[in-house]
DNA sequence: AAGTGGTCTAGACCACTAA
DNA sequence: TAGTGGTCTAGACCACTTC
C-alpha cells in the first residue's frame, strides 16, 4: 500500500472495507451490473494497490452481503446490485410456536384412527382415503377453563406416539417423532384465521357456541416437502394471543 | 505446516476446517465449557502446527456458527458448546406483513390529531397526554366489502406523512417515514387475537356488529427501542387470512 | 495452457484490554 | 506493560474452469 498508506488509519475504517465499499456502489451504479464478473484479484490488487489477501478481505465482504458469487476457475459474478435487507422472525424451537400467556399443558381427550374425507383431505394436503392418527386434546391449567381445543393428525406410521404421547403429556409430539423415530421437521407452515367456534367445540372450551375464536392451522413437514403432522387448535377470544417480534436483519 | 504437510490434501478437507472441527469437538466435550476463554492464536498456531492465518481461518468458522466471540485484547470467549438450530420465518419487507388474498389497495377514511387517554397509552407504550397523528382507512377492492379496517399511529413529528400518505395510497407509512425522514424501523412487534367486532368498525366493513374478527396489533420501534408508529387492524372472519412459514435454520 | 479463486506461510505493525 | 485479536504485505503452491 502506498497512495493510501498515507492516512492509513485517518478514518478508522479498514482499507478492506473501504474497497469493498467502493465495489458495491460500483455494483449499485450498474458499473458491473449483475450477471457480469467483477475484476479477478490479481486486477483489483493493482487498482486499489493493496494485496491480495486485502483484496480477499473486501470481496468476502461483499460475498457475505450476497452481492458476489464466486467460483474457482470461473471468476466473481455479481448476483445482486444492493444487499437485500428483510425482516427475520426467529424461534429457538417448536416449543416458541405455542406462545401462551400462561404454561398450559396438554390433556388428550380422545385417540382415534380416521379416515380423510374430502374436506379434511383438502386442509391437510393429502389423498383421500389414507388413514391418520387423530389426537383430540385441551390445553389449560385445572380449574380453569381451557385455553385452546387441538385436533392433531400424524401419520399412522408413528403409531407409537399413541403410547408417548400419553407418557408425556408436556411434550410436543413433533419433538416425540424426531426423537424416537429420527423424521426431522424442515418446516412448518402456519394459518391464523378468525372463526365462530362451533357448537361441539366451544362446549369442550366453555363459551357460548359461535363465539369468536382464533383457528390456527399448521402443517408441520419434513425436508422433502412430505406432510409428517397437521394441526388444527380454536383459541376462545381473551384467552390466547399470538405475538411475534421481526428484526430487520443487518 | 509439517505433521500436516504429509498428506495435505489427502482428504479434499482444508486444514483451518479440520482445525475448527476439532475445536467444535472440545468445545461441545466440555474441555472448553461455556464462558471459558479459548487459548490464544499464537498458542493455537504451535498446537496445531499451522500459520497465524489458518488458525484465523478456524476460528472465523467457529464464529461464524456461533460458538465463539472474539475480542480484540480481551481473547476468544467460548459462548455456545452447540451451533444453534433454530426456526426462522424470512419476510422480503414489511409489505409481506400483510399478506392479503387479493392486493388491496388502501382508502383513507379519516385523518386527525388525538391525545392519548389512559386505554390508548397502555397499548401504545407511550405517556397518557401525548399526541398521535391517527390515520383510519379501509383495505380492499372496489365494489367488495372491505378486508380490513385499520387505525394508524404516527408521531406527530412526522406531520408531512400526512400529505405524502395522501399522494401515496399504495405504498406503507412506514416506507413513506423511511425514506422523507430517515427514520429506520428496526423491529415489529406484532400480536394477533380474536375478537367480537365493534358495532362502529363493523358497519364500516360491512359485518353484523360483533361478529368474530383477527384483532392485528402491530409496534414499529427504531434501534432505540424507540415507537415510531402503532397500528390496529380489524379483520372480518373469511375475508383474511395471516400464514407464515418458519424454515429450520441450517 | 492460461487464468481464476482457494489455501497456506512468515513476518510485520497496530489498537485494544487488563493486570 | 504485556498479551490479545485485527489488519496488512509478499510470496508460494494448488485445484478448477475455460479455451
Amino acid at each position: 500500500m502506498e497512495a493510501v498508506a498515507d492516512f492509513p488509519y485517518a478514518m478508522s475504517i479498514t482499507l478492506y472495507t473501504r474497497i469493498s465499499e467502493e465495489l458495491a456502489r460500483l455494483i449499485a451504479n450498474g458499473v458491473y451490473p449483475v450477471g457480469t464478473v467483477l475484476p479477478a484479484e490479481h486486477t483489483l490488487t493493482e487498482q486499489f494497490d493493496a494485496s491480495r489477501h486485502t483484496v480477499r478481505a473486501a470481496l468476502r465482504q461483499l460475498q457475505d452481503l450476497g452481492l458476489i458469487a464466486r467460483r474457482r476457475g470461473s471468476g466473481t459474478v455479481v448476483i445482486a446490485a444492493r444487499p437485500k435487507a428483510g425482516f427475520s422472525q426467529s424461534l429457538s424451537s417448536l416449543e416458541d410456536l405455542v406462545q401462551l400467556a400462561v404454561r398450559s399443558p396438554r390433556t388428550i381427550k380422545q385417540v382415534q384412527e380416521v379416515v380423510v374425507d374430502i374436506e379434511l383431505a383438502a386442509y391437510l394436503g393429502v389423498g383421500p382415503g389414507t388413514r391418520w392418527l387423530k389426537f383430540s386434546s385441551t390445553r389449560g391449567v385445572d380449574g380453569a377453563p381451557p385455553v385452546a381445543w387441538t385436533d392433531l393428525y400424524v401419520d399412522t406410521h408413528y403409531k407409537g406416539v399413541r403410547k408417548l404421547a400419553r407418557e408425556h403429556p408436556d411434550r410436543l409430539v413433533s419433538d416425540l417423532i424426531e426423537e424416537h423415530y429420527g423424521r426431522r421437521i424442515a418446516s412448518v407452515e402456519q394459518t391464523i384465521s378468525a372463526v365462530a367456534i362451533p357448537a361441539p367445540v366451544a362446549k369442550e372450551l366453555e363459551v357460548p357456541a359461535d363465539s369468536p375464536g382464533l383457528l390456527i392451522r399448521r402443517q408441520y413437514k419434513d425436508q422433502a416437502g412430505q406432510l409428517v403432522e397437521a394441526s388444527c387448535s380454536y383459541h376462545p377470544a381473551g384467552r390466547y394471543e399470538f405475538s411475534t417480534t421481526l428484526i430487520r436483519e443487518q
